[in-house]
DNA sequence: GGTGCTA
DNA sequence: TAGCACCAACGCGGA
DNA sequence: TCCGCG
C-alpha cells in the first residue's frame, strides 16, 4: 500500500460530484439524503462524495459496485478473516487498515475470536453476506484483504498465494511468463493453480489445499519454490523482500503464506487512482490481456454478466495437498 | 464514519 | 448540541 | 532498534 498516510484530509477537501444540470431545490435535497443500495437496504451516507478523484467515482458507485459483485466476491472471501483498507476521504489521502472488530461497522459485519501470536485473542472481521459487504462499503472500505484460511480453521492454510511483484522496468510479457513458470513449478509437484490479476502491477498464482496445511509447512513450501525459481533464473526473479536490486526483476512474494498474512480478495477494488479490480481470470486469458490493472470498477460488473463460467469454478472442489517434505 | 468528551 | 480530538494493523527483513 | 514495504 503506497500511501497510507494518516494525514487527515481537511473538511474543505471533501469534493462532491456536481449534478449534471442545475438541480431544483427538491432534487438537491434528494441528493443530500442517504441513498439505499437496491435490495440490500443499506443506507449509504454522503452518496455523492468523490472517492476516486481521477475517475470521478463516488461513494455510492463504490457501494453499487460491491453490491453487483457480491455473490462472486463472497465465493472466495466469505468467512475468511479480513483486513480492510478504509478511505473516509479520497483514496491515497487518508486511508487506514483495519482488521479488528468494531461494533459500529454494521449488523452483517461479523467478527470471530482468533488467537494472535502473542497468545492473546482478538476479534477479527469477516463477512458472509452481500449485505455485510455493502455495509463495509458504507464504512468506506475500499480494499478487502483475506487470510488464506477461514475463521472455522484459522490454523490451517487452504489457499497458498504467490504474489508476482515486478520491479521497475519489467515488461508485461515477463510478468505473464513468471506466472506460467510458477504454475509449471507447481505442476511438477502435482499442484494445480489458479490465476488473478492484482488490479495493480502484478499477478497472483493461487493454490488450493484440501485438506488444509499447517502454516509452517505452507510457508516452507512456498519459500522453497520461490527460492528455487530465483536460483534457476536469477536474471528474472528474486525471492527476497525489499531488495533494492529488484530493478528489472520480479519479486516472487511468498510471504503471504504465514498465519495472519493476507492477500487481496478476488473482485476487491484497489485504492489507486484508476480503480483497478483484483480479478480472477483463466490461464487461457493471460495472453489476451496487457496489464494487471486492465479491469476496473466500470468494466467488471458487465464482464461478469457476460462470463459463461467462473474461471475459478473448481478451485474449491479439487483435493490436493503439499508434497511430503524431503527429509 | 463513529464515539465520547467538553464548552 | 455543536465542535472537536481521536480512533481504526502488523510482520518481515534490511540498514 | 528503527524504517520501509506490502
Amino acid at each position: 500500500m503506497k500511501a497510507l498516510q494518516k494525514a487527515a484530509a481537511s473538511k474543505a477537501d471533501t469534493k462532491r460530484r456536481k449534478p449534471a444540470t442545475s438541480a431544483a431545490p427538491a432534487q438537491r435535497r434528494a441528493e443530500k439524503a442517504p441513498k439505499n443500495v437496491v435490495s440490500m437496504k443499506v443506507a449509504i451516507t454522503h452518496p455523492d462524495r468523490i472517492v476516486y478523484p481521477a475517475m470521478e467515482i463516488t461513494k455510492s458507485e463504490v457501494a453499487e459496485y460491491y453490491a453487483a459483485v457480491a455473490p462472486w466476491l463472497l465465493r472466495e472471501a466469505m468467512r475468511r478473516p479480513l483486513s480492510i483498507v478504509r478511505c473516509p476521504g479520497e483514496i491515497e489521502k487518508a486511508c487506514f487498515f483495519q482488521k479488528h472488530e468494531e461494533s459500529s461497522l454494521g449488523d452483517a459485519v461479523h467478527s470471530a475470536k482468533i488467537k494472535e501470536k502473542n497468545r492473546k485473542t482478538a476479534r477479527y472481521l469477516y463477512i458472509d453476506s452481500p449485505r455485510g459487504l455493502v455495509q463495509l462499503a458504507q464504512m468506506n472500505a475500499i480494499e478487502l484483504h483475506v487470510w488464506g484460511a477461514t475463521i472455522d480453521d484459522p490454523d490451517h492454510c487452504d489457499r497458498l498465494v504467490f504474489d508476482l511483484d515486478p520491479g521497475a522496468g519489467v515488461a508485461w510479457k515477463r510478468i505473464a511468463a513468471a506466472a506460467r513458470d510458477v504454475r509449471a513449478a507447481l505442476k511438477k509437484t502435482q499442484l494445480q493453480s489458479w490465476l488473478r490479476v492484482s488490479g495493480g502491477k502484478g499477478l497472483h498464482v493461487v493454490v488450493p489445499l484440501r485438506p488444509a496445511a499447517e502454516w509452517n509447512a505452507a510457508h516452507a513450501f512456498a519459500e522453497m519454490l520461490a527460492r528455487t525459481l530465483a536460483a534457476q533464473s536469477p536474471q528474472n526473479y528474486v525471492a527476497v523482500a525489499g531488495e533494492k536490486n529488484r530493478e528489472n526483476r520480479i519479486f516472487i512474494d511468498y510471504l503471504r503464506n504465514a498465519r495472519g498474512a493476507t492477500s487481496i480478495a478476488n473482485y476487491s477494488l484497489r485504492a489507486r487512482d484508476h480503480a483497478g479490480v483484483a480479478l480472477p481470470i483463466g490461464w487461457e486469458e493471460l495472453r489476451r490481456i496487457s496489464s494487471a490493472d486492465a479491469f476496473t470498477l466500470h468494466d467488471v460488473p458487465g464482464l461478469l454478466k457476460r462470463r459463461r463460467r467462473d474461471p475459478w469454478q473448481d478451485i474449491g472442489k479439487i483435493e490436493q495437498a503439499l508434497p511430503a517434505q524431503p527429509s
